[in-house]
DNA sequence: AACTATTTATAAGA
DNA sequence: TTCTTATAAATAGTT
């Protein structure tokens, strides 16, 4: 329903997949919702962004304005940070608050909180749902850590082996100086004891990547 | 988008009610679907009918697709441990295939068989705890494999580490040799071909090492 | 974010 | 249910 008829294949390209997936999305919680009213069911969606962001819809729930109220929270947060400072700290530690604080305030209150007889079954119903989509939520942010944690050490890897082979060649071809022509190898080195820097460097260099890598 | 315009809220009229679901169901669940392939991102939908049946689309896989793949796999190494009968490949891979196909088989029955009615309250107590100990355990595997991975990964890097140092400290070597005494080296070479072999055997050593670590 | 030309979904009817 | 069809809605490409 546009000027063409698309594929259905991921859309390659990056900006025209974003606004699809903004029209799209808004479109879908909106028959989610529509169908939920209309024939009075239960309707969950849950949406995760591929940079792991969270979109729901519930026919029933509030877990989706919590959230909503962090995320809120924390673009307030970067939006400051990015006012008093340049550059360095925006990408980094303002990601590190503490996870959907007022969600774990809202468990430790039930938790610890001797009204547990109080809640009707209805509570419970919606309690449920909120530890249950937090469940999900902290279960698929854990996964992407793993996955990023794994590809980082391939990362590692494949640089180190890189390295190794860099520094083997280099010592075949030392090898192979000594061996054949001691003439040759005897003009270059008398006299010029700084030599090291000048052959080296394409290894110190790379040397020097993998060890920031491997903080 | 029909006839009519339709107000929002509740459809009073049964039939038209249940027709409505019908439609706007599937409607809902396509869009669900061509979300997740055209903007790859992850969707989860979830809808209960009034009468307490289940529909649900998700983009990650579906029981369906699992026991597909565990039959598929499992048939290939059946054929394969035929054909080369010997000890070794006993204790390969298809050893640690989940040993659930009866429980998935069961839950695939469960969830698309239409005789979800005609279960008791204790048939379903009983199943939930079944799902809940597969899950459980499912999970539990999962996680000492990512586990296992991630310390894999880890001796590899250990290892590559030590083999860069070792190498690094055989070019430092053969620098100091060839600025230092020229004289001991056309000693050491002339007519002794295969230094090689005895100088670097330690490196080669940890070299082949960790090449089969690497596979 | 707003605008339309089109495609798609679906309400009502059969 | 399923199909048909008129019409409402969603949205792809564009600005």
């Amino acid at each position: 329903m546009g000027r063409k008829k698309v594929e259905m294949k991921r859309i390659e390209d990056k900006s025209s997949r974003y606004a699809t997936f903004s029209k799209r999305r808004s479109g879908l919680m909106k028959k989610a919702r529509e169908l939920s009213i209309l024939c009075d069911v239960e309707v969950s969606l849950v949406i995760f962004s591929s940079r792991g962001k969270l979109y729901e819809f519930s026919s029933t729930d509030c877990f989706g304005k919590v959230l909503e109220r962090y995320q809120r929270r924390r673009d307030e947060d970067k939006k400051y940070s990015r006012g008093t400072n340049n550059a360095e700290n925006y990408d980094s530690d303002y990601v590190n608050l503490p996870p959907y604080p007022e969600l774990l305030q809202t468990v430790q209150r039930c938790l610890e909180g001797p009204d547990i007889d109080q809640f009707s079954v209805s509570d419970l119903v919606q309690l449920e749902k909120q530890f249950d989509a937090a469940l999900t939520l902290t279960r698929y942010r854990k996964t992407q850590l793993w996955m990023q944690s794994v590809s980082d050490l391939h990362e590692k890897e494949k640089m180190l082996k890189e390295e190794n082979e860099l520094l083997e060649r280099e010592i075949a071809a030392m090898k192979k100086n000594v061996n054949g022509s001691n003439k040759a190898i005897r003009f270059t080195n008398t006299g010029n004891n700084n030599n090291e820097d000048g052959d080296n460097n394409l290894i110190e260099h790379s040397q020097r990547a993998t060890l920031h890598l491997l903080r």
